[in-house]
DNA sequence: CCGCTTTACTAAATCGGTTTAGCCACAACG
DNA sequence: CGTTGTGGCTAAACCGATTTAGTAAAGCGG
């Protein structure tokens, strides 16, 4: 009871393989009625083509993949990736591909971009040197950065992250803000390094601080979760001069130091001002509303596929303006008030 | 500049395509020297097996699809799917599986299935007399099913959908409630069935009001998102008599209401209680935090991807009992109070 | 009726691996 | 010395499709 090949059709319908896969793929190349028998035949015995098979003898297995930087469980953690899937199954549901989740295998995604049977790879977050990247031209597998740094070879997209974190800087400062705390994305999986869309924030954070001549921020690195904001805010909390504006490399993070500073009894934003970076959908119903750098996560997604199937087709594609970025002002954020408020646990 | 295949690495080392198959898949049946060399000149070469040709010969692709009812814009919209991905992802990556994602292809999922090359799949909110399940095993791939029906052939892993919305129900009645609504999922794609989680829910709300002796529910079915929640405020806010309280099957709907609900001038949980499903982590932070049922989401994906891997390595495996679900009571419900307040836009 | 083009189909090569069966040289054993 | 292993390697079959090159028959103009 295995699998139906096309040779049973083939012999059932009692004609070549040729023929049957022709009665798929090239109509037009049968008779009527030897068509209509072989699709019959095919039919009855509930043929269906080996998809490794065809992948292989077609060069191409009609599916592209996504490269992420860690495992499964930590990113999808974070509503920004779901955005960007969002955006990436348009790109490929337009032209019926499908999307292969490629977490790395026990650390290295070199390993795992290896068993990946894809005609074109998606790259998230990766430094330049990366090895990844070399892996991934040695295989000559097409691939569209997202969130890294351009280069010919690995063409990318990108927002306009350092203006971003400027404008979400420039707004704490100009409501008075003095004393600021940084949350900075973490380097991506056994690097040291940070990734480039952290470094172009933290640029762009430092050189409204620096402009405004506001004193040198605090900047503590945690991860992308509640949590972890929730962690980074006891850290901050511990600080001799708590800061009054926390500018938070992720929504994730900031929507965890709100929740934390509202435990410790502090009111977002008079006692607190909190902007987060995203502008994921969550950011629009916390309590209190959240301000936010908006990026068009969406879109970059959709972008991201499109260049990608214009180069598995072998056309040249540049990498595009980075897009556009835009504050996004709720009600996390206000003057600085209660300026040496004691935190008081209730 | 073609790819590096295992004739060249053969040739270049002087040796059989079978050597170097075994230096890497069985090294014991080389010798010292020669493995070392073999595996020196792939090395050198950049040799990477073609992911497609081992997955033909060795009858394994190192891949389970997820079978998802709709686009994937439509579905990475709500994070119990984000979630579901996180546990299917754990299972996975314990095996070093990738999972790909399959979308159905223009409306039908039995294409999209032949095309993947996988091992296993997991279905989604499969209706029992889905055609896709004839497909899947004639076909002869294992599949897993969630929240769907059970059966012998196709073991499914499911929540106690039913006792979850007796509890929220029973949660509203008992505040005092008697004039509610109730907020139905889709059918699936193309189908007039609603999906078996949607039939088991409304049991339970139904079998709560009815035990309760309150009034026969309002009932209406939005899609799952924040906007489809808001529509479905809109409509019920025209009826004569509004409902004090509302049961929706997801929380992205609820937040959804919850919103229009505030839009139109109206205090949740004082002029309107809210009652999800799911809870997802977003939850935990809306404004006010909302009242619903959790069911193990993760886990549930876990789960799920366990029993796959089992039945992929030939081991039979049976469903489990239903998954506990928990009322989580939080802020957006409470007694009913103006019941005859009119709506006042502000 | 001849030569030439179409039409309808097939045999065999190909994609790039894994695996089975077996060969050969050498050592151990009786 | 003959037999029997055994370690180390290879030739060839196989996985299941697509595709190239080609053949036989039919059609057609002159």
């Amino acid at each position: 009871m295995s699998r139906v090949t096309i040779a049973d059709v083939a012999s059932a319908a009692g004609v070549s393989k040729t023929a049957v896969s022709f009665a798929f793929n090239n109509p037009d190349r049968l008779g009527q009625t030897t068509l209509e028998r072989v699709l019959g035949v095919a039919h009855e015995l509930g043929y269906t083509p080996h998809p490794a098979a065809r992948a292989l003898s077609m060069r191409r297995s009609g599916t592209i993949g996504v490269l992420i930087p860690q495992g499964l469980s930590t990113v999808f953690a974070n509503p920004f990736f779901s955005e960007l899937i969002q955006g990436l199954g348009e790109g490929c549901e337009e032209h019926d591909l499908t999307l292969l989740l490629v977490p790395p295998l026990d650390g290295s995604l070199e390993g795992a971009i290896r068993q990946a049977s894809v005609d074109g790879f998606i790259s998230l977050g990766l430094t330049p040197d990366d090895r990844a990247l070399e892996v991934l031209d040695r295989i000559g597998i097409p691939t569209v950065q997202v969130d890294s740094v351009a280069s010919a070879e690995h063409p990318a997209v990108n927002v306009d992250d350092a203006g971003g974190a400027e404008a979400a800087a420039r707004h704490l400062l100009g409501l008075g803000h003095r004393r600021l705390a940084i949350i900075v994305l973490p380097p991506a999986r056994g690097q040291v390094q940070s990734t480039p869309t952290a470094a172009r924030r933290l640029a762009g954070y430092r050189k409204a601080i620096k402009d405004a001549g506001a004193p040198e921020p605090r900047a503590l690195v945690a991860g992308i979760s509640v949590a972890a904001g929730a962690r980074a805010f006891e850290t901050l909390s511990k600080d001799r001069q708590r800061p009054t504006g926390v500018l938070a490399m992720s929504d994730m993070t900031a929507i965890g130091v709100m929740s934390a500073a509202h435990s410790a009894g502090l009111h977002v934003p008079d006692d607190l001002s909190v902007v987060g970076f995203d502008d994921v959908p969550a950011a629009e119903w916390t309590n209190p509303p959240l301000t936010t750098v908006r990026q068009p996560i969406v879109e970059k997604g959709r972008l991201a596929a499109r260049m990608l199937i214009q180069r598995m087709r072998g056309e040249a594609v540049e990498s595009p303006a980075p897009l556009r970025t835009t504050l996004v002002i709720r009600n996390s954020t206000s003057e600085p008030t209660n300026l040496d408020l004691p935190i008081r646990r209730r």
